[in-house]
DNA sequence: TAAGAGTCTTTTTTT
DNA sequence: AAGACTCTTA
């Protein structure tokens, strides 16, 4: 029995994803077409997750292991197993060569931009970067000059009083965010002038005078600036009295404290006035901001993400839903939704008009509506989440929305231990109820020094026979992970740390990056004192001429510092300097470059944050403090949200504020509790991801942990499994199939200016993909389009062999009697051994399975065989039918093929 | 001398 | 913004 409108609170371990699987899978046993269901998520890692998941199940749903997959399709589809596995191969093919709709929320408004139709001006290949702040400033000041509105900013410099450009263009980044949500400003009537407090002041000032107050409460009401004079601290109290410096004088005289209240009260009206000036000052020039936004991603061809998110809303809002379906070419019957906890109000408000479609039923075609989320292990609302949304969906849809409290993750004494934390802490708390048997050990320790504390439990761990592979440590900050990487090293722990920051962030590099700037610019003091402080003492600077290119450069500092070239992360540096001859575009590129911190190695415990360890579970689980203090938050509005999440009011943030107005207390007040509820769902998701044994390594003061009033415990006793053997990753090991995002593929934007030989076969690669059935009669219009993107590094004549070869290809014999009543799939994505492969062509028929790699050149003929054996082993083991491994020599005179 | 008042310092998460 | 630290006053 399927129901239509479904959804679920769930918690962490509770089989969300398998309850989507198990959903999607139902739906296509039910005779729905991919194309017609859309599944969303948050993360890629996810999308990637659920696609295999889909696939895999698909494949082996006759495994035993996965009988309790196939028995919920069968409930839900009311289908028996058998009449599901006799159906399943017609439901994987249809699966594997239709277009899905499984992505993220990104992915899929950034195809609903670029397959709007809508002219936006840029092409349809653009690219997604984080967009680098720095070169939008130019442009909006041109575009204000143009429109002679550059007094405009003037104002309003002078009325946040701080005269930095940056703070301003902060203020308007901040509401190209949200701006859909704002609601129209009230307009205020308040007459107050500067002098009018300047003199209210000087009247307070020498009544105070008179009394003789001390010399410090005369200090507060010195001649200042009214902003200034707001930040005094006597201003958070309602009257005098409540400080002890001014109590006997006022009670003598209470006139001190009418003139107290009435400045006070000038002030209030003096903050509303400033406050609305702003706002309407700033949305005067919103316009511009948004126009010059446009503009540079124009030029570069390239878009951020809240670019992506402001299109897709204006571009929704701009053309008729027909025209959207006919653009994206299909209608979504179906829709899921995953990790809705964390979706922006602003998403949310983007997907509503297709989930509509699904609700106004009008034909009573068979829909439906599924979306879960846990609202425990809301993440991000740093960056527009809003977990309130759950329920606001539930109510404006009339879905009611079941729990799901057990736990399929962890072991009875780590769920114990993570309700009896919580269950006082949070409030509407669910006790989970753990389903396995095993026990498991959760141990609580508190420590000055939590770095060497981990490093002692992971040497506990690893004495006591666990694989180091199966430990994870879960760190607060990509730096906390860092600082206890380099801990590891020195205790001669290998450490694999998954980094969400740029290489940017490591000292080696920036300080040979800084080092490039300072020769560049011939600030040769300036590069000294930089080597000194970095360590360096006999530093030669004499080889440097500003015509070298930039790997040069850092090559050769890379010597005078003395750094290791093996160092990975160097070696990424170097390789990222290739692709620029002028140290200029070198340094440019590196500012707005996002280069992934290398892994180390495959062998060793793995070091991540907690929000990197989302939805992931590890056997054993250090959670570690968090190294610093926390960040204060420092945005510049604090809004007030209405029952439907759109802003109802919006607040300029300025200090001490709260002294004065009280609903701006209110509103802060409100934000800080948020806060302190995002606190818990880091905690939450942190102690959740162990399935069987966790530690967590507490400050002993000023801990995160404090707000669970956790304190030292032993819980249970460390078992570990002696089934494992310490695997050194000599294995092979295959995982599961990783499909592409739908659409067009993502450019790869780090294109090298690679051999001409490396060139000539991705070329050559290229044209084969592209070309549909082997069909020569397209393959002038598929040689058009590779020249388009090939034209810099392939000439003229290599196109012409490409042509040839492709063109001997198709006709060979052997060739088109293998392609028969075979079912083709292209440039297939595959994961061995940790590494991305690509299998150029793999031809499946009933009884047998052919993997096929195209080669240009017969150099190499061994290690190309070796290749194909992988791939043949990897496919054999995923889809399990005998597999036979073909390597195809395009050469410029024959075709070869070589059986493996 | 205790405590209030003021100043200084430090401070993430990622599609 | 919050905590550590320092100065000032009743």
């Amino acid at each position: 029995m399927f129901q239509k409108y479904l959804a679920y609170r769930a918690s962490a371990g509770s089989g969300k994803t398998f309850a989507l699987s198990v959903r999607y899978i139902s739906l296509l046993f039910m005779g729905v077409s991919p194309t017609n269901i859309l599944a969303v998520t948050f993360t890629n890692k996810a999308v990637n997750e659920m696609l295999s998941r889909i696939a895999t199940s698909l494949i082996e749903l006759d495994n035993p292991k996965n009988e309790h997959f196939l028995n919920e399709i069968s409930k839900q589809t009311s289908m028996t197993t058998l009449q599901l596995l006799d159906a399943r191969e017609e439901v994987l093919k249809k699966f594997l060569s239709s277009r899905n709709f499984i992505a993220t929320l990104d992915g899929f408004f950034t195809s609903i931009v670029k397959s709007s139709g809508v002219k936006i001006g840029l092409s349809d290949n653009f690219s997604i970067k984080t967009k680098d702040n720095e070169l939008l400033k130019e442009p909006f000041l041109l575009e204000l000059h143009r429109d002679n509105l550059l007094d405009v900013l003037l104002e309003l410099a002078i009325e946040i009083e701080d005269k930095r450009f940056d703070k301003l263009f902060n203020l308007l980044e901040y509401l190209y965010r949200i701006y859909p949500l704002l609601p129209k400003l009230p307009t205020i009537e308040i007459n107050i002038s500067i002098e009018e407090i300047e003199s209210k002041r000087e009247e307070l000032y020498k009544a105070l005078q008179l009394a003789k107050v001390s010399n410090m409460a005369l200090r507060n009401f010195e001649p200042m600036s009214v902003m200034e004079l707001m930040q005094r601290e006597i201003f958070a109290k309602t009257s005098l009295t409540e400080n002890r410096n001014y109590k006997k004088y006022v009670e003598k005289n209470p006139q001190l404290d009418e003139l107290f209240l009435e400045l006070k009260e000038m002030i209030s009206s003096w903050i509303l006035l400033k406050e609305s000036v702003i706002l309407e000052k700033l949305l005067d020039i919103f316009t511009h901001f948004k126009n010059s936004n446009l503009k540079k991603s124009k030029e570069e061809n390239s878009l951020g993400f809240d670019d992506i998110t402001a299109l897709g809303y204006e571009i929704i809002k701009l053309v008729s839903k027909e025209y959207l379906k006919f653009k994206i070419d299909t209608t979504f019957e179906h829709i899921l939704i995953d990790e809705f906890q964390d979706t922006a109000t602003l998403q949310y408000l983007l997907l509503q008009p297709f989930i509509d479609e699904i609700f106004e039923d009008k034909e009573d075609r068979f829909k439906s509506f599924f979306y879960v989320g846990d609202t425990k292990q809301s993440l991000y609302r740093f960056r527009g989440g809003v977990e309130e949304l759950f329920d606001v969906m539930a109510k404006r849809y009339n879905i009611t929305i079941s729990q799901m409290d057990t736990s399929y993750r962890s072991s009875q004494n780590v769920v114990a231990e993570v309700n009896r934390w919580f269950k006082t802490s949070m409030q509407g708390y669910q006790p989970q109820i753990a389903h396995r048997k095993t026990l498991g050990f959760v141990e609580v320790i508190e420590t000055e020094d939590i770095i060497s504390s981990t490093v002692d439990k992971i040497e506990w761990l690893i004495k006591n026979g666990t694989v180091q592979n199966d430990i994870t440590i879960l760190v607060v900050t990509n730096k906390d992970g860092l600082a206890l990487q380099d801990a590891c090293f020195e205790q001669h722990i290998n450490a694999i740390l998954k980094s969400s920051s740029s290489i940017k962030t490591l000292p080696k590099i920036a300080s040979l990056v800084a080092m490039v700037r300072y020769l560049k610019e011939a600030q040769q003091i300036d590069a000294y004192n930089f080597a000194l402080s970095c360590g360096v003492e006999n530093f030669n600077i004499e080889w440097f001429n500003p015509f070298m290119s930039s790997f040069e450069v850092l090559h050769q500092l890379i010597k005078e510092f003395n750094y290791f070239e093996g160092d990975k992360n160097i070696l990424k540096l170097l390789e990222f300097s290739l692709d620029f001859n002028d140290i200029d575009e070198f340094l440019k590129e590196f500012e707005t470059s996002n280069i992934a911190i290398a892994q180390n190695s495959i062998h060793g415990v793995n070091i991540m944050t907690i929000h990197g360890s989302k939805g992931l579970e590890f056997e054993h689980v250090i959670v570690m403090d968090k190294l610093g203090k926390s960040n204060a938050d420092r945005s510049p509005f604090i809004f007030e949200h209405d029952e439907n999440l759109f802003i109802k009011n919006i607040f300029y943030r300025m200090k001490n504020r709260d002294s004065f107005d009280r609903f701006y207390k209110k509103a802060i007040e409100d934000k800080h509790l948020l806060s302190q509820k995002d606190t818990l769902n880091l905690l939450y998701v942190a102690l959740t991801r162990a399935s069987d044994n966790m530690i967590v390594v507490k400050k002993d003061e000023d801990s995160l942990f404090d707000i669970l009033g956790m304190t030292p415990s032993i819980c249970g006793e460390l078992k570990i499994k002696s089934s494992h053997q310490e695997d050194f990753g000599n294995n092979e090991e295959i995982k599961q199939f990783k499909f592409q995002d739908y659409g067009r593929r993502k450019q790869d934007k780090t294109l090298k200016k690679s051999s001409p030989e490396i060139s000539f076969g991705n070329a050559l690669h290229h044209a084969l993909e592209m070309l549909n059935n082997f069909d020569i009669k397209n393959l002038d219009k598929v040689l058009t389009l590779t020249t388009q993107i090939y034209q810099d590094e392939v000439g003229l004549k290599d196109l012409e062999d490409i042509k040839n070869r492709v063109k001997m290809l198709c006709e060979n014999e052997l060739f088109i009697q293998l392609l028969t009543d075979k079912k083709s799939i292209k440039e297939l994505p595959i994961t061995i051994n940790n590494e991305a492969k690509q299998i150029d062509l793999i031809l499946e028929s009933e009884d047998e399975i052919f993997v096929i790699d195209y080669k240009s050149s017969l150099k190499f003929q061994n290690k190309h065989k070796e290749q194909v054996t992988h791939y043949v082993k990897a496919i054999e083991k995923i889809i399990q039918k005998p597999t036979k491994g073909f390597l195809i020599y395009l050469l410029s005179d024959r075709v070869e093929m070589v059986l493996v």
